[in-house]
DNA sequence: TAGAATACTGAACATGCGTTCAGTCGAGGA
DNA sequence: TCCTCGACTGAACGCATGTTCAGTATTCTA
């Protein structure tokens, strides 16, 4: 139960207080972390501190109502036509907008918590790469994988969690460029990314063979069907012998 | 400067009230983040909260005694004889030593913010990758690179930023076992890893023909030395030669 | 043994935080 | 016209934070 009404469809009808202060707080959320103070989303919405717990009833819920904002946005943004190949590609298009580059700003801070948004916007983007990975393999383009959902969820950590750990690496200057930095990282990488998925790393197959031999039971043998996913379940239990 | 003496090599004379809030604060800065307040590291410390601003001047001095102890410790231990591998089985193992496990903790929290430590921690891991990759190329067992500096830092960002992402994702129940919590990232990454380190991802190397004529003027041709960057300039210089 | 320096405490201070609340303003309905 | 209700403000509250400080205990030095 939030406070009172919800837009529930972000279409029309939004330069109301509360749409501005949602839009200063994600803005504001993605420059400078969440740890800002809703006085300063506050002043910077040009409203009192306390209309925003009137809007919002908590600093929480209005972390939450951003959440879904950002994610509501992104879906509409992909939905309404680039598939612009990776997902880095995708982000640097959205960045490069100056409307919607704060929701990215907002998304990779909101990655770096790990908050529900976090998890949403991973799993979505994970969908996406079982479908285009499924299609690769279709298409003959991409190599065929034991377990397509434990590497569609692979690619997809990896590369977010890259970019992240750049971003925290090499923090820019501006800190509301999210283009600018989205672009330093793309070329920092791009090379080796594009090597690593044509070539791979090793020459022969010995370490994967080794990790399949040390994995699974002798018993068992080569490139079966995906039988059970790696990835979801959290499993703490080991599967070792 | 700090306050008085340094213990300048940690190795006796460690049950100090000093040396004890440090190992205090690590362990909590590891385990609930930095935000932990200054009495909460004086309790576990079993001190008052005065004494931490009387021996490291500020919260920020101490942040920078543990940020410089947990190096030294890393070191000491990769110096101690385990080249362990990969960084995480390096890392796994630490964890796994009651001792050193804090440390680990303490490391994933740094690299999550991106401090001094951070940059520090990667670089010197960075160091390792291309150690380890130049002698793989020169037994035969690893592809060379077009630029294998850029390759090796990016195999190691990959890896911790993949690692923290995943943490991030799924929160441990218990947010002290740091060596479930690696184990179960291997577990669940480990396939996929094998999987592309071996056979990449591409079945033709279109996509990296395509980087390299987009990054490079259509002149200069193939694999030569690791020239310059690719693209941009705007490039906060850090390690170029 | 006398004195000085240091380790250490506990209370207080200043600040910023999220949140609460009494109350004002303005529009809409009866 | 009155009345109600939601938007909105500004001051205050309670709390946790990092930090300061006067004072006490302890240890070292001469």
């Amino acid at each position: 139960m939030r406070s009172v009404e919800e837009p529930a469809s972000g279409d029309t009808s939004d330069l109301t207080a509360r749409a501005r202060v949602r839009d200063a707080a994600i803005g504001l959320f993605g420059r400078n972390g969440f740890g800002t103070g809703v006085r300063a989303i506050a002043e910077d919405a040009g409203v009192s501190a306390g209309l925003i717990l009137h809007h919002f009833g908590s600093k929480e819920g209005l972390r939450q109502s951003c959440d879904e904002h950002v994610l509501r946005m992104i879906r509409e943004y992909k939905k309404k036509g680039v598939q612009a190949g990776s997902a880095e590609q995708m982000l640097m298009a959205m960045a490069s907008v100056e409307e919607s580059a704060p929701l990215v700003g907002y998304a990779l801070r909101s990655l770096q918590s790990g908050g529900n948004l976090a998890k949403s916007f991973i799993d979505h983007f994970v969908a996406d790469a079982e479908e285009w990975i499924a299609d690769g393999v279709a298409a003959g383009t991409i190599r065929p994988s034991r377990d397509e959902k434990a590497r569609a969820r692979f690619v997809t950590v990896q590369g977010f969690g890259a970019l992240m750990l750049d971003l925290a690496l090499n923090p820019p200057e501006d800190p509301s460029d999210f283009a600018g930095m989205l672009r330093g990282y793309i070329d920092r990488m791009g090379l080796p990314t594009a090597e690593l998925y044509t070539q791979g790393l090793m020459t022969d197959s010995s370490m994967l063979d080794a990790y399949l031999m040390y994995a699974d039971p002798p018993g068992s043998d080569g490139p079966g069907p995906p039988e059970q996913d790696a990835g979801s379940t959290d499993a703490p239990g080991d599967d070792k012998p």
